[in-house]
DNA sequence: ACCTGAACACCGTTCAAGT
DNA sequence: ACCTGAACACCGTTCAAGT
């Protein structure tokens, strides 16, 4: 839990990297060249690519989730939560038409080693597990329903995101979430 | 548009290899060892990997277009083929739990070469056409959502294959399909 | 503790040259 | 027309050595 500055230089480059090029697209000696080492120097701090992968992707999801609470904690309606849930995908749009992590991994899914996968599946579930703990206090849905319904909501906005990346739109994405709102897929 | 052996093998075996680990998980020699040639002789066919890329998604999107035509002919009532729509992502799961070509082209966005991306917008564009058509046919939204509401199922149902793949969870695509009819994003 | 140069094995890409 | 050998560039990794 110590928080070394070369360690977390490595963690925070590697992450845009991913976010930008997938895990395929992360090589050591840019990223080393991005902190300031030389490439070998990585492996003092992480034992191989795998592990800074998978590092990365919880580093990644525990983020999200510190978000996500903070947003659950900031409006006493949760609705008004549920309503901002778009907006954490949408910043990675406007961070340099980045996308999330996760989605990119899960496009990359079956070349990833194990123990990434396994981080890539938290993301989902602690996004999945916040939207229905939302959808649940909000009422929007019947009990029967909140799973799937947060499932399919996790689903349409990773899908927004990835397709109005591909235009480099922001607008796009804007688009889709308040056309997903019309639709009643989320609440208005 | 002469149909040569060799190059329509390696057309149909990168259109695989793609789906699966991208354009950047694309290699001459693992391909040429596909098709029973050597690597270099797959420049004979096509100048550089871009361009093979460019053939593989302009076949992706030529393909995805035949299917859909032929499914707006196969019923005489437009929500019966609007219905059908999620079949034709749901087959490339249960080919091998493979991606749309376009939605890993469209993780890799920042990173194609310009021809490649030319054919994934299309590939959406020859998406939201059809479901504009079919959703205007069919009448189930007024006339100034019928675009918007396209753009919304293509992204959706985009995003519901990317996740039910990391999870290897056909399954899980059914499930976010009905939710999504469920919300009202799809005709139910 | 933290870092590096240099090397290794491997692999995708390219091109000049073969038949 | 069709194919290939061989070189090139690059990448993850290791290790002995430096401070």
């Amino acid at each position: 839990m110590s928080s070394n500055p070369s360690r977390e230089k490595i963690l925070a480059a590697a992450k845009k990297v991913a976010q930008a090029h997938g895990y395929s697209g992360l090589n050591f000696r840019d990223l080393a060249e991005d902190v300031g080492i030389k490439a070998a120097s990585i492996y003092y701090y992480f034992p191989n690519k795998a592990d800074l992968g998978a590092a990365v992707a919880r580093r990644y999801w525990e983020d999200s989730a510190a978000v996500l609470e903070a947003l659950l904690a900031k409006f006493s309606d949760p609705i008004h939560s549920l309503r901002h849930y778009p907006d954490t995908f949408r910043e990675a749009l406007e961070n340099n038409n980045r996308l999330c992590l996760c989605s990119f991994m899960a496009a990359e899914y079956e070349d990833l080693p194990e123990p990434v996968k396994k981080e890539v599946q938290t993301f989902a579930d602690v996004n999945v597990a916040w939207l229905s703990k939302v959808l649940s206090a909000a009422n929007v849905v019947s009990s029967e329903e909140t799973e799937r319904r947060a499932q399919a909501i996790f689903a349409a906005v990773a899908g927004a995101q990835l397709i109005a990346r591909s235009r480099s739109d922001i607008s796009l994405y804007d688009a889709l979430i308040e056309s997903y709102r019309v639709a009643g897929l989320l609440p208005a």
